[in-house]
DNA sequence: TCATAAGCGAGACGGTACGTCGTGTCTTACG
DNA sequence: CGTAAGACACGACGTACCGTCTCGCTTATGA
């Protein structure tokens, strides 16, 4: 599996100008919204045609969601630190530094999600799945330490940590910082995953 | 507190005319999701003018917003069923039970949230803060009643519950259901208002 | 026929504050043309409601055509100078002071004729007719004074002089003026009746 | 003078799909007169899309402005029959064949006219001039011929017949025919231009 | 002197057209 | 042959205006 992520990750998905397609995307989304982003865009900043970008991605949600997947690809490595407690603050910092910058292109994918089967089965495999496999690695790894006992990992609740994390990027109110995730950490994720069965 | 929410609760926000306008809008999003709602189909269905729609909502984003914020307004009491574990799956399923057929109104809601800080206002004191003290209200009662200590409750913390539900209902995977509410109440909240600190 | 002009004339067909309503309607439609006439606007600049303003004319158009109508009444006396080309001159003056002003009426009202029979007719009766009233006074006081002869005048050609005058103020070429008026007088209507048939 | 008038004539100032658009502009004036008139309709039955139509022509006045300038430009060819009166017979009619149609389409000209001085000057410059181009060789043939005077033609004067032939058309009063015509060349133009100066 | 009605201001309303803008498709010309 | 440039059909947005309507307030009359 990890394997797999690494070539994931090393397989060239986009050619050099997809990537400029995609950065520009990213950012110009970042700066005005799913809405207002206009596919013209793009195109005028790339000094593309919009042909050029709808031969690669045949709608602007697709360009949306492939320029989304790959901004947050890169941070989605195991943090290894040895101890569960560090890899949650770890995957929680990672988190934070990226859901904040990527807040607006989190709300346009979860908006363009409900719309086409397609999308959902491509946010699952080409993200949720890699942020699952992240997690396993790290729960698996403390299992194997002794820190937690293997049946006290829900795989239903996995992802208690970065959905309240993102959850909370979503909202209006003041962002996550450091303490919110040890909070988070110590308050929440390790007394679930310590509890007495 | 209490009061102030059945105040706000029992105030006449909008006229019959107006509740009419935000139902059809809400009925509509669910149907088709934001993009695809158009203003001229919900004053056609409210043989209405579109001049009478845009005169209270200055734009389809107010509109949607105002319909959310309505239609999520009537769930906000308080169980309490004297025991903390039966208020929390209560609110638990309360979350379930809407936010499922809510859920393209929330993406969209939260999707134009980021454009205007009037928006985020709104929601915050007009969504948010109601949620909040619902639950400081369950606390405080659980506080009471010596099931918890009153230390253990993080205010920042405190919409885990909520903040997870949420997240996995805008999620492509499939929506949690009582199982997830019930193991997210006994495996992960509940250890941590508990917990030794 | 004399006297049913002085009666028409005489007879307060508006009541003053009617008439407040017609000078607005008129000024307004000096200044920006009938489209961006709005009845709103001549509402607001009575102090009126436009409930007042339908109540009396049933639409727009049937506001500006009074205005029309009544604004270019008052000019509607017989010259009598005792010379036909001195009536002449004098109709063709009064003709140039008025429709100078008027213009953007005239045009106005011309374009909205086409629509319903009935404006037809209320031009017809209104205008016109005084009018042909008018000129007819002036030939037949010149047959009389045996400055033209009866079989010159044809019937279907009274309405060179002013018809050839509101000509000129609908196009946009520089208005006629006093030389205009004289050498149609000169050098085509003279000619005209006084030619030897 | 005459190459140019061709010139003007042979060059393709709409393409061929400018043209569709003119003449569906211009059959939908005839049919419904200017207010009845909408942009979506004409949009509709060309196959077209509103921002096609707003592209080459900034607003609806435009658009029909264009329409009847290029209605009207077929016609102005001299006739050249070889004697005054009968250049004078035929130009009449063909006044009357073409402005009995284009009448609405006059009127909702003229009415916009007063608004914007770019539209005087189009009227001026591609409308009237052509016109006044025409009735010149008309009347130099006729003054070469000998037939008439040269200092008999009044410069200011030279549109009396379609001027008054046009404020006929404009009038609620049933419109000229032939006889009318006549009347007006034998009895109003040419004792003009054959009176003794 | 008070009440009941008629008229008016203010302005909301349904409807409809305007003019703008964005998406996704398509054509043209260039390298 | 792929691409930049950009025209195009479609359709929604938000605005403006017309003509209708309702709501209060005022005024003018009847008891």
């Amino acid at each position: 599996m990890t394997s797999e992520l690494i070539d994931a990750a090393a397989r060239p998905r986009w050619s050099a100008r997809e990537q400029e397609f995609l950065t520009i995307t990213l950012r110009l989304l970042q700066e005005h919204g799913y809405d207002r982003l206009t596919v013209d865009e793009v195109a005028a900043e790339a000094k593309a045609s919009k042909a050029t970008l709808y031969r690669r991605w045949p709608s602007k949600t697709d360009l949306v969601v492939a320029a989304f997947i790959e901004g947050v690809r890169i941070q989605a490595r195991p943090p290894n630190t040895g101890s569960l407690r560090e890899d949650l603050l770890a995957i929680g910092g990672m988190i934070c530094a990226t859901a904040g910058t990527h807040a607006p292109t989190v709300r346009a994918v979860l908006n363009e999600i409900s719309r086409t089967p397609a999308l959902r089965e491509a946010m699952q495999s080409e993200f949720l799945d890699e942020r699952h496999a992240l997690f396993n690695e790290v729960l698996e790894a403390a299992v194997r330490r002794g820190e937690i006992n293997a049946d006290a990992v829900n795989p239903e609740l996995w992802n208690v940590l970065p959905g309240y994390l993102v959850f909370r990027f979503l909202l209006p109110t003041p962002p996550p910082d450091a303490e919110t995730v040890r909070a988070l950490v110590d308050e929440v994720v390790l007394p679930s995953l310590t509890r007495k069965t």
